[in-house]
DNA sequence: TCTGGGGTCCTAGGACCC
DNA sequence: TCTGGGGTCCTAGGACCC
């Protein structure tokens, strides 16, 4: 059966969607991930306005304010965000059984074998379009092909609104007039490798066999570049993962140097992460914590213990101890992190002895606490250190 | 311009075992 | 005596994505 893959991405999707609820600010560049005086923010999406002053992604916020002064910003919704995406999410699934969304804004939708139903993909991908400007009112851009791998590259084409198909048979000639920059899955450090390999274009890889490739960049990255060319790569981000894992992080104002403060920090960081982990129905023995310096130097360290984590001051002790491991003391700390691997689900049985059971207690306050913030959400229950500024 | 937050996967080295 | 080869698990660091 001929496959057909169709890539779906929203555009400019946080700041579609401020500029959807705030009438003001259409035809205005708005810039999603801080407002000016957040010294370390970056931009998480900038509208179409505001990419023509020069803002984009990732760039930091302070650079932004600098391109666009006159610029609408804001720090952003995310809980909004993600109410959106279902929305749009919604409306894929009323055209395939398999959807498979690969982040908050795109999604991959399996038009294989539904042509019967729902006409040629073409026609199916402009009846989404439209489906989705009128409920929701974004813009989306589309790709068209035989493979995940081209249907993602081609969707980034003809952005906004674009719709771009690649035939099938056209696959090899598609990738190969494509730029090195565009393949999906090689950064930066992978394309100055091939740089200075000698390999500047898709056709220039596609010249080179396996083993060498192999020779060249390692099993994974060499198997890789051989397939994305051909435009047979799978799904190289958002399959089903292995190991899940649940972590939070922040990069602080101004650096941390004070235990006290450091530990402040580990705790609310900690909370974060067992409220979600309860929230997911999962459980841990793996705590993971990272610490990033104020020149930027970032180490981790990890441990997996025999017991699961019980309960946030479980994981804030353990953290504590990974930490006071790690820790050069006198260093500023611009970012802390707190995570969990290799999550399991909750509901699974449980060898009795890995289990604390002189921890429990403590778990059944936190639950009682998690639902009473779930009745009602604006009310904080939070340990009293982290109520003191 | 001085670099977010939330993820997943890969690699290399060491420990340990047969 | 001065040294194998393979497998597996764990950890730290790094690449990449949106």
């Amino acid at each position: 059966m001929k496959k057909v893959f169709l890539h779906v991405d929203l555009d400019a999707f946080f700041a579609s969607v401020e500029q959807l609820e705030h009438p003001e600010y259409r035809g205005k560049p708005v810039i999603v991930g801080g407002i000016p005086g957040d010294r370390r923010a970056v931009v998480s999406t900038a509208s179409y306005e505001a990419r023509k002053y020069g803002v984009h992604s990732a760039m930091p916020l302070v650079k932004a304010v600098e391109l666009c002064p006159e610029g609408i910003f804001v720090r952003g919704n995310y809980h909004h965000y993600q109410e959106k995406s279902q929305a749009v999410m919604d409306i894929f699934s009323e055209y395939s059984p398999d959807v498979t969304q690969i982040s908050v804004d795109e999604a991959f939708i399996d038009l294989t074998g539904t042509e019967r139903l729902f006409g040629k993909p073409e026609d199916v991908a402009k009846k989404i379009k439209n489906e989705v400007k009128e409920k929701t009112g974004l813009t989306v851009s589309v790709g068209i092909a035989s493979t995940m791998y081209i249907a993602k590259i081609c969707s980034g084409l003809n952005k906004p609104d674009g719709l771009t198909f690649v035939p099938e048979g056209n696959e090899i000639d598609f990738m190969l007039s494509l730029p090195l920059e565009k393949l999906w899955g090689a950064g930066s450090k992978t394309l100055s490798r091939l740089h200075n390999a000698g390999l500047r274009t898709t056709r220039d890889i596609y010249g080179k066999s396996l083993p060498l490739l192999v020779s060249l960049f390692g099993e994974s990255s060499g198997r890789f570049l051989y397939d994305a060319v051909r435009g047979n790569q799978g799904l190289v981000f958002g399959g089903e993962a292995k190991n899940h894992s649940i972590s939070s992080e922040t990069t602080y104002d101004f650096d941390l140097i004070e235990r006290y403060a450091i530990d402040t920090a580990l705790m609310e960081l900690s909370i974060n992460v067992i409220f979600r982990m309860r929230r997911e129905n999962v459980r841990s023995r793996t705590v993971a914590l990272k610490i990033r310096y104020d020149d930027f130097t970032t180490v981790s360290i990890q441990s997996t213990q025999e017991r699961y984590i019980m309960n946030a001051d479980d994981l804030f002790a353990r953290c504590q101890a990974l930490f006071t491991k790690k820790w050069e003391k006198g260093r500023g700390i611009r970012l802390l992190g707190v995570g969990c691997d290799k999550l399991e689900d909750k509901s699974n049985p449980v060898q009795k002895d890995l289990f604390d059971f002189g921890e429990e207690k403590k778990a059944k306050v936190e639950e009682a606490i998690y639902k009473m913030e779930n009745k009602n959400p604006g009310l904080a229950v939070t340990k009293a250190r982290l109520l003191k500024k």
